[in-house]
DNA sequence: ATTCTTACA
DNA sequence: TGTAAGCA
Protein backbone atom coordinates (compact mmCIF):
# COMPACT_ATOMS: atom_id res chain seq x y z
CA UNK A 1 0.00 0.00 0.00
CA UNK A 2 2.90 2.39 -1.07
CA UNK A 3 0.48 3.96 -3.29
CA UNK A 4 -2.03 4.93 -0.84
CA UNK A 5 0.83 6.35 1.58
CA UNK A 6 2.24 8.46 -1.05
CA UNK A 7 -1.30 9.93 -2.28
CA UNK A 8 -2.18 11.18 1.41
CA UNK A 9 1.52 12.68 1.98
CA UNK A 10 0.62 14.68 -1.68
CA UNK A 11 0.83 18.31 -0.60
CA UNK A 12 -2.50 19.85 -3.26
CA UNK A 13 -4.77 21.33 -0.94
CA UNK A 14 -4.93 25.17 -0.48
CA UNK A 15 -5.43 27.29 2.85
CA UNK A 16 -9.14 27.61 1.81
CA UNK A 17 -9.59 23.74 1.18
CA UNK A 18 -7.09 23.23 4.22
CA UNK A 19 -9.91 25.68 6.67
CA UNK A 20 -12.84 24.09 5.59
CA UNK A 21 -11.54 20.68 6.00
CA UNK A 22 -10.35 21.56 9.71
CA UNK A 23 -12.65 24.67 10.66
CA UNK A 24 -9.32 26.10 11.61
CA UNK A 25 -9.06 29.68 10.15
CA UNK A 26 -5.91 30.65 8.07
CA UNK A 27 -4.70 32.62 10.99
CA UNK A 28 -4.58 29.16 13.12
CA UNK A 29 -3.15 27.47 10.39
CA UNK A 30 -0.58 29.93 9.97
CA UNK A 31 -0.30 30.38 13.81
CA UNK A 32 0.05 26.82 14.16
CA UNK A 33 2.98 26.49 11.55
CA UNK A 34 5.05 29.52 13.26
CA UNK A 35 5.08 26.75 16.64
CA UNK A 36 5.72 23.59 14.30
CA UNK A 37 2.57 21.64 14.59
CA UNK A 38 2.34 21.59 10.53
CA UNK A 39 5.06 21.85 7.75
CA UNK A 40 3.03 22.48 4.76
CA UNK A 41 4.84 22.12 1.63
CA UNK A 42 5.15 25.53 -0.24
CA UNK A 43 4.72 26.12 -4.15
CA UNK A 44 4.57 28.77 -6.78
CA UNK A 45 4.15 32.28 -4.89
CA UNK A 46 4.92 31.03 -1.65
CA UNK A 47 1.34 29.17 -1.09
CA UNK A 48 1.06 27.27 1.46
CA UNK A 49 -0.02 23.73 -0.06
CA UNK A 50 -1.18 21.19 2.62
CA UNK A 51 -1.57 17.34 2.84
CA UNK A 52 -4.23 14.83 3.85
CA UNK A 53 -1.44 14.09 6.54
CA UNK A 54 -1.82 17.77 7.44
CA UNK A 55 -5.19 17.82 7.42
CA UNK A 56 -5.35 14.33 9.67
CA UNK A 57 -2.63 16.00 12.36
CA UNK A 58 -4.45 19.39 12.25
CA UNK A 59 -7.92 17.38 13.15
CA UNK A 60 -5.53 15.87 15.99
CA UNK A 61 -3.87 19.36 16.82
CA UNK A 62 -7.37 21.10 17.34
CA UNK A 63 -8.31 17.94 19.76
CA UNK A 64 -5.37 18.18 21.69
CA UNK A 65 -5.59 21.73 22.29
CA UNK A 66 -9.46 21.11 23.01
CA UNK A 67 -8.04 19.49 25.93
CA UNK A 68 -6.60 22.19 27.27
CA UNK A 69 -3.11 21.39 25.98
CA UNK A 70 -0.47 23.89 25.01
CA UNK A 71 1.22 24.09 21.10
CA UNK A 72 4.55 23.22 22.63
CA UNK A 73 2.91 20.33 24.46
CA UNK A 74 1.30 18.96 21.11
CA UNK A 75 4.51 19.77 19.55
CA UNK A 76 6.24 17.36 21.73
CA UNK A 77 3.24 14.66 21.05
CA UNK A 78 3.09 14.57 17.07
CA UNK A 79 7.16 16.13 16.88
CA UNK A 80 8.17 13.24 16.97
CA UNK A 81 5.61 11.60 14.04
CA UNK A 82 6.83 14.68 11.48
CA UNK A 83 7.84 12.64 8.33
CA UNK A 84 8.94 15.02 5.24
CA UNK A 85 6.10 15.53 2.84
CA UNK A 86 6.56 13.83 -0.61
CA UNK A 87 6.90 16.41 -3.51
CA UNK A 88 5.29 14.14 -5.86
CA UNK A 89 7.55 13.73 -8.43
CA UNK A 90 7.58 9.85 -8.25
CA UNK A 91 3.60 9.70 -8.30
CA UNK A 92 3.38 8.19 -11.75
CA UNK A 93 1.28 9.73 -14.56
CA UNK A 94 -0.36 12.69 -13.23
CA UNK A 95 1.33 16.02 -12.39
CA UNK A 96 0.54 17.39 -9.07
CA UNK A 97 -0.86 20.23 -10.67
CA UNK A 98 -3.25 17.74 -12.35
CA UNK A 99 -3.74 16.24 -8.84
CA UNK A 100 -3.82 19.62 -7.20
CA UNK A 101 -6.73 20.50 -9.88
CA UNK A 102 -8.67 17.34 -8.91
CA UNK A 103 -8.63 17.06 -5.42
CA UNK A 104 -9.49 21.22 -5.31
CA UNK A 105 -12.35 20.64 -6.62
CA UNK A 106 -13.36 17.20 -5.22
CA UNK A 107 -13.02 18.94 -1.41
CA UNK A 108 -14.12 22.34 -2.92
CA UNK A 109 -17.49 20.12 -3.13
CA UNK A 110 -17.02 18.47 -0.42
CA UNK A 111 -16.96 22.26 1.23
CA UNK A 112 -19.62 23.37 -0.22
CA UNK A 113 -21.94 20.04 0.93
CA UNK A 114 -20.98 20.55 4.06
CA UNK A 115 -21.75 23.94 4.30
CA UNK A 116 -25.51 23.53 2.53
CA UNK A 117 -25.71 20.25 5.45
CA UNK A 118 -24.81 22.59 8.58
CA UNK A 119 -25.98 26.12 9.18
CA UNK A 120 -29.85 26.96 7.65
CA UNK A 121 -32.46 23.80 5.83
CA UNK A 122 -31.62 21.36 8.50
CA UNK A 123 -35.50 20.80 8.85
C1' DA B 1 -10.27 36.93 -6.42
C1' DT B 2 -6.93 34.58 -3.14
C1' DT B 3 -2.92 34.11 -0.34
C1' DC B 4 1.27 35.95 2.10
C1' DT B 5 3.70 38.65 5.69
C1' DT B 6 3.85 41.99 9.26
C1' DA B 7 1.74 44.57 12.83
C1' DC B 8 -1.88 46.33 16.02
C1' DA B 9 -5.71 45.47 19.32
C1' DT C 1 -7.44 35.32 17.53
C1' DG C 2 -9.35 38.83 14.36
C1' DT C 3 -8.40 42.23 11.20
C1' DA C 4 -5.91 45.85 8.18
C1' DA C 5 -2.43 47.20 4.81
C1' DG C 6 0.55 46.38 0.84
C1' DC C 7 2.35 42.82 -2.26
C1' DA C 8 2.61 38.70 -5.52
Amino acid sequence: MREKELRQSLAVLTVSSTMKLTGLSARQLRYYESFELVKPQRSTGNQRLYSLNDINRLLEIKDYLDSGMTMKEVRRVLGASIKPEVTATTTSAITDTQARKIFQEDMLRAGQWLDNQGPNSLG
